[in-house]
DNA sequence: AGGCAATAGTTGCATTAACAACTATATTGG
DNA sequence: CCAATATAGTTGTTAATGCAACTATTGCCT
C-alpha cells in the first residue's frame, strides 16, 4: 500500500500516511452486525433488536425514550426495534400510569430465559475482536473507545 | 472461531460490570455518518459515497472488486456508489480493454479539485474522535483497531 | 473447440437507521 | 383555568448496506 498523497493541509497531513480511522470502524460495526446477525437468526430476532434486548437485561422496566438516550438511538428506530421484540414475545409494554405518555417495556420470561445465550453472543464477539490482545490491553482499548464516544458526545 | 465454554463465560462475566465494546464502536459509526453526511452535503452527496472517494484518491483508476475488496464492502453497494459518484459527476467508468468484465473508475477533474475538502472533512473528523488524546495515544489507538479490525478479517 | 468454473458488475429485496411530521399526554406560565 | 410548550411514541420517507440471483466476460481444462 504505498501511497502518494498531497497534503494541502495541515490536517489531510495526518491522514497521508496512514489509514482513516472511519475504515476500521465501519468495518467493526458491519461485520458484527453480520456476527450478530446470524447468531440471532435461530432466535427469530435480528441485529437491530440486540442492544435493546442488552439494554434491558441492565436495565428492565425503562420506557423507549431511556433506551433511545442511552444507546443514543433515534427514537424512531427505537419505536420499531420495541415493536419487533414485542411481536416475538421478547418484552411487553406496560403503560406507565404517572406518564401516560410513556410505556415502560418489560422483558418476557422467553427473554429472561436467554440472557446467558445473548450474553455469550456478545462476548464471543468480543473474544474475536480481542484475540490478539491480553485482558489489560483489552481494558485499556474499551476505556479508549468510551472516550472517544464521549469526545463525539461533546459536540452532538 | 474459538467458542470454548471457558474462554467465553469468563469473559461473559466481565460484560456484566460494563459496557458492551459495540455500543461505542455502533455510535461512533452512526455519527461518523451523521458527522460526514451533513459535511458533504453542499458537494450533492452523501457518506455512503465518501469511503469509495477517500481510496480513489489514493488509487485512482482501480476497479469496483478493488473497491469493494479493499473497503470490505459489497460490490452490490460499491455498484450503487459509484452510480452515485458518476451521476454526481465525481468519477467516470472506462471498460478495461484486457478485462472487458470490468470498469476502471478515475477521479474527475471536479474530484481531484476537491481532494483537499475531502481530507480536511476527515481529518476534522479525527480530531473530534481524538481531542482528548495526543499523538502517541493517537497512533496507538488508530493501531489497535487496525488489529481488530485484522482479528474479524481472520475469521469472517 | 466446447464446456464449465471463476470473476466483474447489476439489480431486487430486506434490514438498520436517521429525520421529520404527526398524535397524545403532561407541564408550565399568564 | 387555558394556552403554549415540552415530552413520549408512531409512522412515512430516504439512505446505506448485505445477500442472492442474474448477465456478461474470461480463463481453464479436457
Amino acid at each position: 500500500m504505498d501511497t502518494t498523497e498531497s497534503n494541502s493541509s495541515s490536517h489531510a497531513k495526518e491522514l497521508c500516511g496512514k489509514e482513516f480511522i472511519g475504515k476500521p470502524i465501519s468495518y467493526l460495526y458491519r461485520y458484527e452486525q453480520i456476527y450478530i446477525g446470524k447468531k440471532l437468526e435461530p432466535y427469530g430476532i435480528g441485529s437491530g433488536q440486540f442492544p435493546f434486548l442488552m439494554r434491558l437485561y441492565s436495565e428492565d422496566g425503562i420506557n423507549q425514550e431511556s433506551l433511545s438516550d442511552y444507546l443514543k438511538i433515534d427514537k424512531g428506530t427505537t419505536a420499531r426495534a420495541i415493536q419487533k421484540l414485542v411481536d416475538e414475545n421478547y418484552v411487553f409494554r406496560q403503560r406507565d400510569e404517572r406518564d401516560r405518555r410513556s410505556y415502560r417495556i418489560f422483558l418476557s420470561e422467553k427473554a429472561k430465559k436467554l440472557e446467558p445465550d445473548m450474553k455469550k453472543i456478545a462476548s464471543e464477539w468480543e473474544d474475536i475482536l480481542f484475540s490478539s490482545f491480553d485482558d489489560s490491553q483489552r481494558k485499556e482499548i474499551t476505556n479508549s473507545l468510551e472516550i472517544m464516544f464521549e469526545n463525539v458526545l461533546k459536540i452532538m
